[in-house]
DNA sequence: CTGAAAGCGCTTACAG
DNA sequence: CTGAAAGCGCTTACAG
């Protein structure tokens, strides 16, 4: 029995599984052994063991019993600066597949632009000897990570827009495609004077929305012009510079394509200040298919991305690898869908 | 020094304190020593010992350590089902404070309306062993929740509305006085039909900004009635509900108050689609000053939460709890402030 | 200034 | 079906 402070009755310290054998009058080996639901345990021995445990509200600690095992019962997931939102989601989804699986999720963010990146994930990862690794973009993109991971040997799964070398599995979104999409859709509403604000060009999420616009385009004889591309940072106010100079233009665009739907906000948000009516004036999209797009008025056509969903996949999966899953798990491919809002189409009736 | 696959160049096993200490032809105590920068070791031993770690790239496990030293250098943050954004803007907060002070977050996720919450908290306590605890709203403001703490004896700071009893330590945010603040501001601008939407009423920040709200309307002689308050579930489609309810009211209000960001969000779509100007027609008001206020056609006027402030607050104060600071340490008290934008005000010029 | 040994709370071949 | 003992990778009085 542990011992009591006189006050609280509060546990000074909990009770170990030496505790659960001295009071059930067994050895520490059989209360592992109903621990570990063992076939061979007496019923008679089960049932006292069982007793003891719940007497003394004993549980066993994870941390003793993964080094025992040379397990940590720890996933860890590396991701870099988005936005909140996006983590939150990406987040709620892992720790959904963790739970069921018996997985503890530790957070451990980074700076992709540190230029002591690797060195940092390589401490963190010895430091808590993590069983698998989920790793978010635009993280899961850098290459000298990934390399890093291999030499570790450590199981992780990359979400990214396409497969990097060297990791176990990657979850892929088919963003280019996406991307494609979009064009398809301003393309077929009759658009051809169309304007793209893009991500940071670095990320590779950025370049294929860009690509798969670009392409998209131009395989329907529309060109995207250099004057109708500006570079955002995926934030609000890069967004809003990038729509101020492409809605001053002479020759100003009918359509507008923003990469991320934060950025389309800023589009609506200059368009409303100089007056010009969405979807009747300029068309906008987006992409991320986030809280915000619904909430803006008008409702934001986009790119859904199912983003919990892509948490959950790629987080069975690491958990696979560090279970001993054959490693070389094909990638995973996740389809994206348009979701067709105001921003894009006047319904019927609504603006004549 | 540790065997190597053949192939891949990579340690079966990464080098433990052992490995180090024969490599250096000392003992583990004295490897032990210079990891914990214990000052009596020669500074010929340090540095052969440092040299050897450095050639078998160690880094001792936080585990084994944690083991010894009876801590875990794990901190825990409870979550509920809050807001993706909101979320992501606390941990932020929260990982940057572990980062500096050496510790690993652990996310745990609950339900607040789960039956078995306290239990399953209890097993996370138990099972990770954290070293301290975050809660956030609306879990921490669970009374059972903080018995549970209190029991446990886990040293754990909340964050909510009004104090709690039973937390060591707890950040409280002054959300009744931020929602006088807007009443004040709505009353000034010569509003006297105001309408609320509230957040869910058995939350505490719920209830602590209606009344803060209707408090000080009621200290200017101006009512809040019944038929102008809406209960919301602080989500969109429950505010767009509430909006078109009050909205369509014979005494139509001409000022809204929303409980958070996302019903104000809700309130400017449903005046928009009745075609009333904001602010002309209708005053509009929310509560966060999340990313989106600001996006926001007109942006929104709303309470600023210094949530990332708030998140680093209440870690530090939860480290310090772990590492031995008396406990009662005094309850810290964080002021809202109030963030006019154009949904409330019209600016000279801009609607005469 | 340095070392041999016990201990943190579990699991696991190996015996019986 | 059950137990004594060693081991996982660290730290820490206790000696010297």
């Amino acid at each position: 029995m542990p011992r009591m402070t006189e006050q609280f009755d509060v546990p000074v310290r909990a009770a170990t599984i030496t505790d659960v054998a001295r009071d059930a009058g067994v050895s520490v080996r059989t209360v592992s052994r109903v621990l570990n639901k063992s076939p061979k345990v007496g019923e008679d021995t089960r049932r006292t063991i069982e007793r003891a445990i719940a007497a003394l509200n004993f549980r066993p600690s994870l941390r003793a019993r993964g080094l025992a095992v040379r397990r940590s019962f720890l996933l860890g997931v590396v991701q870099g600066d988005q936005n909140a939102h996006v983590v939150g989601v990406l987040q709620h989804g892992i720790v959904e597949i963790c739970s069921e699986a018996g997985y503890e999720l530790l957070v451990h963010p980074v700076s992709v632009q540190d230029s002591r990146l690797t060195e940092d994930l390589e401490d963190f990862v010895r430091r808590t000897q993590v069983d698998a690794l989920v790793l978010l973009p635009p993280v899961s993109e850098n290459s000298s990570v990934a390399r890093l991971l291999a030499r570790l040997g450590v199981p992780a799964v990359g979400i990214a827009a396409v497969p990097v070398p060297n990791y176990p599995a990657m979850l892929v979104t088919g963003e280019r495609a996406a991307a494609g999409m979009v064009a398809a859709h301003l393309l077929e509403a009759g658009h051809r004077r169309i304007a793209m604000v893009t991500g940071p060009l670095h990320f590779l999420s950025a370049s294929e929305r860009e690509k798969g616009f670009r392409l998209t385009l131009e395989s329907a004889g529309v060109a995207l012009p250099p004057s109708y591309v500006r570079e955002g940072d995926y934030g609000f106010e890069s967004g809003l510079a990038a729509a101020a100079d492409l809605l001053t233009l002479a020759e100003r665009p009918t359509a507008i394509f923003a990469a991320n739907d934060i950025m389309a906000a800023a589009v609506l948000k200059v368009a409303r200040a100089l007056d010009l009516d969405v979807p009747g004036d300029l068309a906008v999209a987006g992409f991320d298919d986030s809280d915000i797009a619904s909430m803006l008025s008008p409702a934001l056509t986009t790119i859904r991305r199912p983003l919990r969903d892509i948490a959950r996949e790629a987080t069975r999966r690491a958990i696979a690898l560090a279970e001993g899953e054959v490693s070389g798990v094909p990638d995973h491919h996740v389809e994206l869908t348009l979701v067709v809002r105001q921003s894009t189409v006047s319904f019927a009736g609504a603006k004549p």
